[in-house]
DNA sequence: CTGGTAATTAACCATATGGTTAGATTAAAC
DNA sequence: GTTTAATCTAACCATATGGTTAATTACCAG
């Protein structure tokens, strides 16, 4: 073994590998330990129980997809520029943890009350609320057409998340080798900036 | 109880919903009978195993999910107006089984061989090559913009299939009611047809 | 009605799984 | 060096879970 981390972390690296990868009901702590290379009685010495452990896990990833979001969609700078930066680096974040969303939309579904109650205690995510009154802002001084901001947020996020949630599909159906696939998700940093723009430039 | 039809659809009925539901790891075999109003050990009996049951189910639903999309995507009409027409029938279609997509995009990633197995068994979806092919000669001929059928594919697909998959979601952070959403995605139908005729007419 | 087949069930089995415990080991405090 | 607390492990426990079986019931042809 390389390093001689603290087993705190250890134990939430492995988890985190683990449960991405087979989400809560498929998860097994053995597995956990396994990939942690320790004794399955830690997590619990640690962690008390899998819930509790997968909770943890289940934050941070959503904030890793969420506060990115809202990071990127707070950068100042006029709109038009904004939403290539948004695509560019929101694909670029999502490329180094591409399994993430899958991940969260999927445990969001399966329990969505878990979802809610944490968004009450973050709060309502005030980035992402800023960014639809700039939209609106935008609209009616005529730096882009007025559209409605809540469609503008929903197409931006669905055309650059959708391409990783239905990978395997996407590759299956259209037969696209990785090389080739990775090749399509960089064209589509462009293609979804200009279809963004065909829709909302005045 | 109401009916009294055969066990075999009885028990496919159940297992759908709580396989949909719940999805292959977190289904339990006496949840299907219970809901099933029936003894577990009639599951095995008619379906030897949890595996092939789910196999059933899940290809039931790759080829509704897969299936409708070809179906839309062929129907013979002037690519300007198939445009709106797909989107329209796509969503209405998905509408009426709202978390099919989330299913079968999970389960196609947790277990892509068995994906990419039933891909050759059943053939390449003829629909959806032929309406790449269809994208081009409406490029070649100026009817539209020459742009990338798979790109437009995935754009169209994107916009439909996200708002389903991500739901709970958009509906957490965008703090939208059920009335308000679905008044959302009956507008969306119109705004997936503006974005796209926006970036391809020519 | 009767013999036989298919459908159905209750009880059971083996194993997997989340979780616990009692004791060992390590490391720090004194 | 001894004591004490934190860390760690092997073995164990209770229950859940997929799957089986032996026996019972429903059904239907003769």
């Amino acid at each position: 073994m390389a390093q001689e981390r603290n087993t705190e972390e250890l134990i939430i690296e492995a988890a985190k590998k683990i449960f991405v990868k087979r989400g809560l009901a498929g998860a097994r702590m053995q597995d956990i330990a396994d990939e942690a290379g320790i004794n399955k009685a830690m997590l619990h010495y640690y962690y008390r129980s899998k819930d509790k452990l997968f909770e943890i896990v289940f934050n941070e990833a959503i904030g890793k997809v969420i506060g990115r979001l809202g990071t990127v969609l707070s950068q100042p700078m006029p709109i038009l520029e904004k939403v290539p930066a948004i695509v560019e680096s929101y694909i670029d974040g999502v490329m180094e943890a591409p399994y993430l969303p899958m991940f969260v939309l999927n445990e969001i579904n399966q329990q969505p009350e878990m979802f809610l109650q944490r968004l009450k205690t973050q709060g309502n995510f005030p980035n992402i609320l800023l960014f639809l009154k700039e939209i609106v802002e935008a609209g009616k001084q005529r730096q882009i057409k007025e559209v409605s901001p809540i469609q503008l947020l929903l197409n931006i996020l669905s055309l650059c998340v959708f391409p990783f949630v239905a990978r395997p599909m996407v590759q299956g159906i259209l037969q696209l080798d990785n090389v080739q696939y990775n090749m399509m998700m960089e064209d589509r940093k462009k293609v979804i900036t200009e279809v963004i723009f065909a829709w909302i430039k005045a």
